[in-house]
DNA sequence: CGGGACATTGATTAAGATCAATTTAAGTGG
DNA sequence: CCACTTAAATTGATCTTAATCAATGTCCCG
């Protein structure tokens, strides 16, 4: 494969490999933000300001981090709201679990997602934020957050936007429930991440899914069984190529014509 | 009926009549807020302080409003973000349409709710606010919004917290769609409705539907057959009395048991 | 090499969509 | 005020899709 993108692992190890180090109980490194720099940051203020909060040991222009492992959460529902996080290397799942225990997966951030939002609300959070790999994320102290929104009206701006982007996200997400097949919603999924891994950098048409397809039936609405079939069928169809959680899209054109708002 | 909760109808005439006055060209005429006076509104400090702008024609104190009559929009998809408005009188439908013209409601807003919020995330809304009836709105320009975050905290985190909440109904929806069947979803909407009623001042036992079928299945994801069976299911069974719009809930306890999340 | 989580596959059932026909209510204009 | 028109809602018959139940297969990790 000659592609110009990394291999998921490769550019894991490169960029982030440092700071992955399992079970460290050290804090790691003071480091500058490489996300920032890349201008892939979604709240460029406010992180500037968090980092150069009081609070925080490292040195002006440090980022303070924390490593989640896999299967760890960063914070649970109930937890009272008290940073949000930039995810900076892995994917979560943010679960949701009503009284009666029934879980529905609302998002998987990756690199570059905003986490912590649900806690906005009432103070406390509303969700699970679960690792679905090791992953390492971005402190945003939710006070500092505040006092810099107060004294930058572009950072508020952008806090602002950051929550309604939620909004929208689950608009969406409720078009494809209301209106689309089990096959649509899938061949819109897995659009969805295509597009996602592009903007991270990686290969739009060759990436792995990080997450279980009990996790992708809780996300979507749907049986784990019928998640099953329905990517055999895309598979029969010859428009992608799985194989357990590696995907491949060999038709991208079919499949966004099979994923695109019905 | 003797119960202590005014009628639908005789409550919009007693409360709002002089400001329903259609097809009137002329502004309503400047009064203080009814609903922030009985601590109904759910952003008074950013109302307080649009109240004191410098652009609206009235004197402090006063309340800049807008009659939308039964089927006009208050603002369409598209159209770039000006004002957040307070529901006042009236009621509402939240429509997205998508690119292949297929509409989902989003939400029913009635009175007290905030609108407009899904313009923040780009500066143009992504939603039509369709009047389900004629519907009095009080205008908050957004400008005067964002001035206020700027100078007011409270006034900040209430706009935060207010983004956050159209967050909490979509995720609330989203398990809805995902995990239940046709007739827990309008048992679960009842049920919604009559605690929105309750919390504005009507009975939650006996309340008009101001939506049709079309757009309770539009809203709930599910056709408008499905709609009208699982009524006539709720109806057979004794739960609700349902005759075209008019609705009385005759089992509570069964409503909420069928309608509470699975 | 074996255990366990994860995933696939098949057979059957049940729920909701679809197609088609009425029924009901609310306007509208003569 | 009443016949006429039309939108909204209901009801029935049939078909399709996805859920359910039940095995079986596969890969990863110790």
């Amino acid at each position: 494969m000659d592609t110009a993108y990394l291999s998921a692992e490769r550019r894991d190890m490169q960029d982030y490999g440092p700071f992955i180090r399992f079970p460290s109980p050290s804090p790691p490194a003071p480091v500058t933000c490489k996300m920032a720099a890349a201008g892939a940051c979604s709240v460029p203020d406010l992180c500037r300001h968090a980092r150069r909060s009081e609070q925080q040991p490292f040195p002006t222009g440090a980022i303070n981090r924390r490593a989640v492992r896999r299967g760890q959460a960063l914070y649970r529902a109930g937890d009272p709201l008290v940073n949000l996080y930039q995810l900076y290397a892995g994917s979560m799942k943010l679960r949701i679990t009503n009284s009666a225990g029934t879980e529905q997966i609302a998002s998987f951030p990756m690199a570059g997602s905003l986490l912590g939002l649900d806690g906005i609300e009432t103070g406390h959070h509303m969700c699970d934020a679960v690792a679905l790999e090791d992953s390492l994320v971005c402190v945003l102290p939710f006070s500092d957050v505040l006092a810099c929104s107060r004294t930058d009206t572009e950072a508020a701006l952008q806090l602002n936007r950051a929550i309604a982007h939620e909004t929208s996200h689950y608009r969406r997400l409720l078009m494809v429930m209301a209106n689309m097949s089990s096959e649509e919603r899938i061949a819109n999924f897995i659009l969805t991440m295509s597009e996602r891994m592009a903007t991270n950098g990686y290969s739009p048409q060759e990436f792995v899914l990080k997450m279980t397809r009990e996790d992708i039936a809780r996300h979507l609405g749907m049986k784990i069984e019928t998640v099953s079939r329905a990517l055999g069928r895309l598979q029969s169809a010859h428009i992608v190529d799985v194989s357990r959680r590696r995907l491949c899209i060999r038709d991208p054109k079919a499949l966004s014509q099979m994923g695109s708002s019905r």
